[in-house]
DNA sequence: CTTGTAAATGCAAATCACTCGCATTTGTCA
DNA sequence: TGACAAATGCGAGTGATTTGCATTTACAAG
C-alpha cells in the first residue's frame, strides 16, 4: 500500500470522514495538481481512474473537504469556482486575465497588516480571499 | 434641474453611454447608498421611483456601469453579487459572517506592498478584490 | 419641433453552476 | 459476516444571471 494513500486516508479519518474512493481520488488529485482546477475538470480527471464518478459527488466531496479544512475553494468572477489543496502558507491569487492562469502570491507582511487592521476593528478573520486580476507587462 | 442629475448624466455621456432614466436611477441609488446592495435590492429601490424597471435591465445596466468604471461589483461566496459606486480610495471588504454586514477596510500600505509584489512578477493590476470573512470579537 | 434609426428596455424563456431527492451501494463497526 | 448509517449516481430542481425578440426611447438631423 502506497504511503501517500495511507496519509490521505488518515487525513480523512482524522477529520471524522469516511474513506471512500471518490474522496481519496479528489484529495489526491488536488494534492498533486499544479493548477487550480474547477469541478468539471476534477470530474474529468477523477473519471480517468474511475469512470463512474458523478458530478454531484464531486461537488459534495469538495464541499466536505473544504469544510474539513483539507482543501480551499476559490470563488472567481464570472466563472465556476476553482479548488486547491490547503496550502501550508497563506497566500493570495493573481489571475492572468489573458491566459486565465492563476499565480500564487505570498506576503507575510500583508497578512500581518491585514490581521492587525481587522482586529483593530474588533473582528477576527475566519477566512479571506484576495483575487487580483492582472495583465502581463511586456 | 438638480446639479447631481446633471453630474451623473454627464458622467454617463463622458463614458460614451446614452442617458436613460434607468441608468441615472441606478447610478444615483449607488452614489447615495450607504450599504452594498445586490441586484434584487437595487431593483426594489429603483421601482420606488419607476415601477416599470425590469430585473434584466438592472443586470444589464450594472454590467455597463461597471465596464465604464462608474461602479464596482463585489463577487461574494454563496450569495448574489453586490454593488457600490466606484470608491475614491481603493479598499477591501470585510463581511461579518453573522450579520452579513459589509465593512470597508483601507490600507495604503497594503495597496503599495501588493502593487510592488505584482509588478515584481511582471504584471500590472487591472483590478483586485479582497474579501475577508470575519466574526466580531466579544 | 418632427423624424429616422440604432440603442435600450421589458418580458419571458434560456443558461449555467450548483444542489437535492431518492433508490442503490459501500464503509465501518460490531 | 452482517447490520445500518452514510455516501454515491442519476436525474430533476434551484437561483442568479443572461439572452432573444418585439416595443420603446434617446438623440442626431433636418
Ligand atoms: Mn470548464
Ligand atoms: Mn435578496
Ligand atoms: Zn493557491
Ligand atoms: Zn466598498
Amino acid at each position: 500500500m502506497p504511503a501517500e494513500t495511507t496519509d490521505l486516508a488518515q487525513a480523512l479519518r482524522d477529520a471524522g470522514l469516511r474513506v471512500t474512493h471518490q474522496r481519496l481520488s479528489l484529495l489526491s488529485l488536488l494534492m498533486d495538481a499544479s493548477d487550480h482546477p474547477n469541478a468539471d475538470e476534477l470530474l474529468a480527471r477523477a473519471r480517468a481512474e474511475d469512470d463512474s464518478v458523478s458530478l454531484a459527488t464531486v461537488y459534495r466531496t469538495l464541499a466536505i473537504l473544504e469544510e474539513a479544512g483539507l482543501i480551499r475553494k476559490l470563488t472567481l468572477e464570472n466563472e465556476p469556482a476553482r479548488f486547491e489543496s490547503m496550502p501550508l502558507a497563506e497566500h493570495d491569487h493573481l489571475v492572468d486575465i489573458d491566459s486565465g492562469e492563476v499565480v500564487e502570491i505570498a506576503s507575510e507582511e500583508i497578512n500581518r497588516i491585514r490581521k492587525d487592521l481587522v482586529e483593530g476593528l474588533g473582528y477576527e478573520i475566519v477566512s479571506h480571499t484576495t483575487l487580483i486580476r492582472a495583465r502581463k507587462l511586456r
